[in-house]
DNA sequence: GTCCCGCTTGGCAACGTTTCCATTTGGGAA
DNA sequence: TTCCCAAATGGAAACGTTGCCAAGCGGGAC
C-alpha cells in the first residue's frame, strides 16, 4: 500500500480511502491512485485489516457435521452462496458428532478472530460458548438449540414434523406405528413429541416396544432394527424413521426381506423418488435453514444487539408412495383414496404443508 | 499477550516462546507463563501472527463446486478431515462453474493471505493463477489440470475409466453403445477418449451421431436426451452416462419410458444399488483425491519446492445390474454369464479393479 | 481584500504477533 | 575470586492496515 501510494504521489492514508471508497477523495487524486493500484495489482491484506481495533473481519466460521450428510451438505450449500454474495468468506470446519473434536475447533476458530460463527452443537451443554459470547463474538446454532447460553438459534419444525409424519399414517388406517430413533440430544426427542402427540390425538395408546432407539444413527443400524422389528410376532405396519439414513435403512431392510410396511422418513434426500418403493418424507427445507441462519449471523455481525432469537422453519409432508401403503389385511378402510398411480404423476402440488411429489431435482 | 506477560513478570517475547514451543526457555519460567495464560484464557491471535513477514498463516482454501453435488461434497469432507488433523482451517468457496465468480473468490481469498489454496478450475485457462504462483502461494488444482500454468494438479484417471465402461459394455455383447456427454473442458473428454479406444480395441466403428453432448450436466438435461436417443429408429442397445447427474437422468428416463438399456456411469453415488435397476459405474474414491491434494499442498506450504506434479487417482468399475443387461434379441450371446441374480448378493469382491457390489453403505 | 469554513490530504499511532539483537544471569573452570 | 561462555530473557522493530488529528488549500461571502 505504501508502494501504491508513492507511485500516485499520494499518502498511505489518501490510499486507503480510495480502496475503502465513500470517503471524500478529490475524483482526480482518486483516478491516479486507482491507476496506480492497478499497475502495481495491488490488493488490500484482509488479515492487516482485521488486525485493527473494531475493524470486523469478514471471514464468518461454520461447524457443522459430516459434509456426506446431503442435509448438511445443503446446509453448507446454501451457507456459503449466503455468505459470498455479502462478502464473506466461510472457514468450514466438519466435526462428526464428537464433542472433543468440536471443542477443539471452536477454539481453533476463535483464534482466527472469525467474525462471527454457526455451529450445529454436538452436545446440549455448551459452556464453552460463554467464552465465546463473553467476547461478544456472535454466533447462530444451527438445527439444534444449546441449553443455559443466550443464544440465537435457527431451528426446524421437528415436532410439527412427528405429528405430520404419524398424523398421516394413522389417516392411511395404521393403528401400530413403530418410531426408529437415531440418538441426538435434541431434534429426535422433539420429533418423538410429535409422533406422541399425534398417537394421543387420535386416541391411539402408546406402545413402548415400538420406539426403538438405535445406537447409533447409520444406514446399517436402522437396517438391523428394522429387520428384528419385521420379525417380532406383533409387528407394526408402519414406520416412522426419524432420520434420512434411519429410513434409507428402514427400506434397504424391507425390500432384502421382502416385506415392506408404510414408511415414513424425516429429511428428503436425493433419488428417494427413485427407489423400489419411492419414500414418502416430512422435511425442512435445508437451504432455507441455511439461508436464515447466515442471515441472522450477518445482522449480528453488523451490529444487531437485539435479545436471543429463536427461528423456526416449517416442514412440509412430500406423499411419494411408501408412506401411502395400506396395513395388511385391512385393504378396504383406507382413511381417504389413495392415489391411482402413485408413481406417475409428474409435477409437484402444494396442498398446504402437503406436497405429492413424483417428480426429480437436478 | 502483553497481559499474560506482565502477569508472569516477564517479557512478551518470552511468552510468544512459552506459547510456541521449542525454544529455550527455563522450565520454572515456561510454568510460570503456562500458568497465567490459563487464568487470563489467553489464546494466540492468529491473525496478528500471520502478519508477521515469513510467517505462514494456518489457514488454506478449497474453491470447488456446488456442494449438492455428492460428488464436491465427498471431496470437500476429506479435505476437511485432512486439513484439520494437520491444525488447518479450510475456507471453502463454492463457485458452480462460473468463471467469473471464480476469479472474485480467488481474488477474495488471495487477499486473505491464505497459506495455500486448492481449486477445481472452471476454464481450462487459468491466467489468473499465473499472479498467484508469483506470490508463492501453492496452488493445487483437483480433478482438472489447468493450461500453461506449471501448477501441481490431482486428477482422476479419466480416460481409463472411459475404457472401463465402454470395455465392460462391449464384453456384454453390445455394438451400439451412446455416450452422454456432459460440458466440461477437461474430465469428460478425457473419458470419451477411453471410450473411443475401447470400440477401436474391439474393432467397432465410432458412429458420431450416438455421442450426444449436453448444453448442460444436469439430470434433466440427461432425461431429455435419453428420451430423444430412445425414440430413434437405429438407437443403441447401451448408454455410457459420463457424469453422475448424467446417469441419474437416464435411468429415469427409462424407467419412465419402460425401455431399460444397459447403461455404466461415471462417479458413484448414494443409494445406487438401491434404484429400480442399480446403477453400474466406473468410479474413483472421491475421498482419495481430495486427501491426495491436501497432503500435496500441505507438502508445498511446508516449503517443498519440488518440480510441478501431477497425481492420478485410479477408478473401478462396479457392477450392479444396469451395465450388465444384454442387448435385446440377442440374449444368448452374452461375452461372459451373467451372475444368476444381480440383486442379490450382499458383499462387495474385488477382483482386479473390478468390483461387484451390491450392498450398502453408510 | 480579508476572513472563515469546509473539503482534502498527509502522517502517525495502534492492532498482536515474532524475531533479532543486546543484555543479563548462571555456572563452571582456572 | 575472577573470568568466560552459554543459556535465558527483555525490548523494540516490523508486518499492512485504518482512523484520528492537524494542516493545507481553495473558494465564497462580506
Amino acid at each position: 500500500m505504501r508502494d501504491v501510494a508513492v507511485r500516485a504521489g499520494v499518502g498511505v492514508g489518501t490510499v486507503s480511502r480510495v480502496v475503502n471508497g465513500g470517503a471524500s477523495v478529490r475524483p482526480v487524486t482518486a483516478e491516479r491512485v486507482q491507476r496506480a493500484i492497478e499497475e502495481l495489482g495491488f490488493q488490500r491484506n484482509d488479515v492487516a485489516r482485521a488486525l485493527r481495533p473494531g475493524m470486523t473481519s469478514t471471514t464468518i466460521a461454520l461447524l457443522i457435521g459430516n459434509l456426506a450428510n446431503p442435509f448438511y451438505a445443503a446446509i453448507a450449500k446454501s451457507v456459503l452462496d449466503v455468505a459470498r454474495a455479502a462478502g464473506y468468506a466461510v472457514m468450514v470446519s466438519s466435526v462428526d458428532e464428537d464433542a472433543e473434536s468440536e471443542k477443539r475447533a471452536v477454539r481453533e476458530l476463535f483464534s482466527r478472530r472469525i467474525a462471527g460463527m454457526m455451529l450445529v452443537p454436538v452436545r446440549r451443554d455448551n459452556g464453552f460458548l460463554q467464552r465465546a459470547h463473553r467476547s461478544d463474538t456472535p454466533i447462530v446454532l444451527i438445527d439444534r438449540p444449546a441449553q443455559g447460553v443466550e443464544n440465537d438459534a435457527v431451528v426446524i419444525d421437528n415436532d410439527r414434523g412427528g405429528f405430520l409424519a404419524t398424523a398421516h399414517l394413522i389417516a392411511h388406517g395404521h393403528r401400530r406405528i413403530a418410531m426408529l430413533v437415531a440418538p441426538s440430544y435434541y431434534t429426535t426427542g422433539q420429533r418423538a413429541n410429535g409422533y406422541r402427540r399425534a398417537l394421543r390425538a387420535a386416541g391411539l395408546a402408546l406402545d413402548p416396544s415400538l420406539v426403538v432407539t438405535l445406537e447409533v444413527g447409520t444406514v446399517e443400524a436402522a437396517r438391523v432394527a428394522t429387520v428384528d422389528l419385521l420379525g417380532r410376532r406383533d409387528r407394526p405396519t408402519a414406520v416412522f424413521a426419524t432420520t434420512n439414513f434411519v429410513c434409507e435403512g428402514t427400506l434397504r431392510a424391507m425390500h432384502a426381506v421382502g416385506c415392506q410396511l408404510a414408511v415414513v422418513g424425516f429429511d428428503d434426500f436425493r433419488l428417494a423418488d427413485f427407489l423400489p418403493v419411492p419414500a414418502t418424507v416430512v422435511t425442512p427445507d435445508a437451504d432455507e435453514l441455511g439461508r436464515r441462519a447466515t442471515e441472522l449471523l450477518l445482522r449480528r455481525v453488523a451490529g444487531d444487539r437485539g435479545p436471543a432469537r429463536r427461528e423456526v422453519v416449517p416442514v412440509r409432508l412430500v406423499e411419494r408412495g411408501s408412506g401411502e401403503l395400506d396395513p395388511p389385511g385391512r385393504d378396504a378402510q383406507p382413511a381417504r383414496p389413495r392415489p391411482a398411480s402413485p408413481r406417475r404423476s409428474v409435477r409437484a402440488v402444494d396442498r398446504g404443508g402437503v406436497v405429492r411429489d413424483h417428480g426429480r431435482r437436478t
